[in-house]
RNA sequence: GGAGAGGUGGGUGAGUGGCUGAAACCACCGGUUUGCUAAACCGACGUACGGGUCAUUCUGUACCGGGGGUUCGAAUCCCCCCCUCUCCGCCA
């Protein structure tokens, strides 16, 4: 959510800048722009009836207590009408408070000057490309496959407890699932990260502040007897975390990690891309959240950036870093970029990660703030988020390209958190 | 699920109708003292939205879990809702 007081100091800029995310923002900002014109005109009004309202009363209040009670029975005569225009007032400052913000959420983030223009992802810019595709021997098959021919995932079992998109993993396939886990949350300690244990499941509170709701309720499983939602990601427990509070300046960046469970019903998505481990309704994640100051919160990203390329490089597999173009953010990002790894069976690229600056966007609906040093005033601070990394796609990919006539070859690195070498 | 207690500022916690935006203590911040640390003492110390100067300042309103009501006036009284804690039951 964009903040009040920046949209009606800014309105050409806004316009300006949301032409990138292909969003024409001149009707909605002008709205904004007159009712709370319009609001502030009433508020004075308002404040004005009620600071003579606390005057008579204060005023009665002394009389009373000097036993001038007839004089205070004349003073009350003034207030029933006052009573009345505040009642009015304050109804018609609701009524227009709440039509401001209704227009409010549906302003889009701005993006950073760094975002490429474009509406599709093909035109996204692909800033590196890291790894060699491999060939694959002859008789390689994609991930599904190998899934059955080791016993390692069973899609049908799945289907028979739950539903489809709820993979049951089994012996080496559970014990890699653990393994990569254990290495992601290992290697985000390792930045500074602290690790955190949320709940799987979250209020509607904290699904505001992070933005899954209003607009992406469907999104999310809803426990409707408690008005739970399960996660679709540990961002929003994380996140949450920090709602409502005004941090010290001096404890930025707050940096933290969670392991977690993910649940998206993907309602509407269907067809091409779901098969096997490419899409889930529950899948697992490591995420990496980092609250900030606004001054260095670009820096701190690339550094998420970095860390995220780490894992991917030490999994050994090739892959590319998109930034995102204007057409293809998210509604709530200012600059995201996302970690695509190649697939060598499906010969097709792979989204595992998501990194995002979301700057005050997402802040300014939690209403976290920091307090500044200088000025010692209370400043809305920025969220980053990234996955690292999201599990599925990542194990697809290595059950793929280490895909040999002997078995499925384990990268060195998980060796020791899996406990074998191979997969046979 | 049954019974009871309670939700006050960053924390503990006082406050049962007006002088309470809120005592006291702790924490944080500034200062004095001190060889350093500590202690002691002094001072400042909520947030949001308005208005005027828009630089420091000044000023209005709202906020004591949320919503509604009574009253000239509500943290305080009444109603509804939410949440937390304790005991019992059930259970990992």
């Amino acid at each position: 959510m964009l903040n009040l007081k920046f949209i009606q100091e800014n309105p050409e800029l806004i316009v300006s800048k949301l032409k990138k995310k292909n969003f024409d923002a001149h009707a909605i900002v002008q709205q904004i722009t007159e009712l709370s014109g319009k609001k502030n005109e009433i508020q004075n009004q308002a404040d004005q009836c009620k600071a003579e309202m606390n005057k008579i009363s204060k005023e009665i209040g002394l009389l009373m207590r000097d036993g001038k009670t007839d004089e205070a029975q004349a003073a009350k005569i003034r207030t029933a009408e006052l009573k009345d225009s505040i009642k009015q007032l304050d109804d018609d400052f609701a009524r227009i408070e709440l039509e401001v913000f209704n227009i409010q959420v549906l302003l889009p983030n701005l993006p950073s000057d760094l975002v490429p223009a474009g509406k599709t992802p093909e035109d996204n810019l692909i800033i590196k490309s890291h790894g060699q595709i491999p060939a694959l021997p002859t008789g390689s098959v994609p991930h599904w496959e190998l899934a059955k021919k080791y016993d390692i995932i069973d899609f049908e079992l799945g289907v028979k407890i739950t539903g489809a998109g709820f993979p049951v993993y089994k012996g080496k396939g559970a014990r890699i699932q653990r393994a990569l886990i254990s290495f992601f949350l290992d290697q985000a300690r390792e930045s500074g990260y602290l690790e955190i244990q949320p709940p799987l499941m979250v209020n509607e509170e904290s699904g505001f502040g992070t933005g899954q709701l209003p607009d992406k309720e469907g999104q999310m499983y809803h426990a409707t007897e408690d008005n739970l939602y399960l996660i679709p990601t540990a961002e929003v427990p994380v996140t949450n975390l920090y709602r409502d509070l005004i941090v010290d300046a001096k404890d930025l960046p707050i940096k933290n990690t969670a392991y977690s469970a993910c649940f998206r019903r993907e309602a509407g998505s269907y067809g091409k891309d779901v098969r096997g481990l490419n899409r889930l309704h529950q899948f697992d994640k490591v995420e990496i959240v980092q609250i900030a100051h606004p001054d260095n919160s670009y820096e701190l990203l690339d550094g998420m950036v970095a860390h995220v390329a780490g894992l991917v490089e030490k999994l050994e597999l090739p892959y590319r870093i998109l930034r995102l173009c204007g057409g293809d953010m998210s509604f709530t990002s200012a600059l995201t970029y996302d970690f695509e790894v190649f697939s060598a069976a499906q010969e097709k690229w792979l989204e595992v990660s998501s990194v995002s600056n979301f700057e005050s966007f997402q802040a300014n609906r939690l209403k976290l703030r920091y307090r500044d040093e200088v000025t010692k005033k209370p400043v809305i601070a920025h969220t980053l988020n990234g996955s690292a990394l999201a599990l599925p796609r990542i194990l697809a990919a290595l059950l793929e390209n280490n895909q040999t006539p002997e078995g499925i070859r384990i990268p060195k690195v998980l060796i020791p958190y899996c406990g074998f070498e191979m997969i046979d």
